[in-house]
DNA sequence: CATGTGTTGGACGGAACAGTACAGAATGGG
DNA sequence: CCCATTCTGTACTGTTCCGTCCAACACATG
């Protein structure tokens, strides 16, 4: 104790993130954070206020980590806009493989619990999904897809990529998310340059 | 009171699916039960054994009501595959429209929360899952796709069923939700009928 | 070295929770 | 008509929860 902080806010903010990420938002209590972070109540609501406020630090912690990792993926194809998507669902495919965090997805969670929430929670829970519909979006659009087409396919591998995390949660394996990621990059190609000959 | 139950079981059961549904399980208590049935504890406890025994009992009621929307949806289009699909994917848009049920589906809501629910209701959703790509798969099959083929979309129909009910829950639009089931059923097509014309 | 400032961990309070116990009540068989 | 049986609502228990409070603490400043 002292009259600095004696631990590290992004490391607890970590900590937290994968435990709410795990076990969900209602059914994780404070104590549980206690545990995890090694700290106690007066440094956890002294410095993020309450649950729910260490709850929307962990979700924009949540999309700064794999949100560059997306951008990663997608920069890496700068000009096949298929191969781009393809590379989105990799990430999100490796995320639920790594077994240094939990299976589905924080944001995936938080969307089945949306009700429980508090509003600042569902607002942020819903940008995320809007941002990265926008990033999908706007890769397709970089890369030459005409706007509609793009608006659409962007919210279609959204979707595939939620999808993919909540099926993992219930165990599915590795192989059969790879197969639904392959059929979806299928009517990726299929849309973006349709069978017209 | 008397030596007869003064309420009916079943509609216990649909209201508190409805419950478990909207709100989740951990944030479903008891008591809300109680005010949303009209029922005392000693009713509850006493027919369903506890709030665990109630969730799989609504688990159950879930995989009737819609499992038979579904049978009946694959069963109007007794020869065509892609139609068949789109008909299933239309279920759960129209479930998803109405007013009357809640967004989402219980068990992408359970799906997300596997880790905190009891062993016995973590089989039951696991299974509801399974069921639904049997249910698929054998409708495919049924109408002259290969094994392998209908395998691999069964469970991509599946995915983008799961990703339909989570979208809805962060509040997508139900024209955005028919863009998604649109593409979905695009890559069906092209799965089946592979343009090697 | 003294003092003030901000941190820390544990104790605490009020509320909500799941599940149990029990007394009261109504049916139906004898 | 009476009693055993079963259901029903409420009171209760022990636990868990979120958030507040506070005394002890160590650093920085003068």
């Amino acid at each position: 104790m002292s009259g600095r902080k004696q631990f590290d806010v992004d490391t607890a903010v970590d900590q937290s993130m994968i435990t709410f990420w795990r076990r969900g938002y209602a059914d994780t209590s404070m104590d549980m954070i206690g545990a995890v972070t090694g700290l106690g109540r007066g440094s956890l609501y002294g410095t993020f206020g309450g649950k729910n406020g260490l709850f929307l630090r962990a979700v924009d912690r949540y999309g700064e980590v794999y949100g560059a990792r997306y951008d990663a993926a997608l920069a890496r194809h700068p000009a096949d806009p298929v191969r781009a998507m393809s590379a989105f669902l990799d990430v999100v495919i490796d995320r639920i493989a790594d077994p240094h965090v939990p299976d589905g997805c924080l944001v995936a969670m938080a969307a089945t619990q949306l009700g429980t929430l508090e509003p600042d929670a569902r607002t942020r829970v819903r940008r995320a999904l809007d941002i990265q519909a926008e990033r999908l979006r706007a890769a397709l659009v970089a890369r030459g897809v005409a706007g509609r087409a793009a608006t659409d396919i962007a919210l279609f591998v959204v979707a595939v990529s939620q999808s993919l995390s909540l099926l993992s949660c219930a165990g599915t394996e590795l192989r059969e998310l790879r197969s639904i990621a392959r059929t979806a990059i299928g009517a990726v190609t299929q849309q973006i340059a349709p069978p017209t000959g």
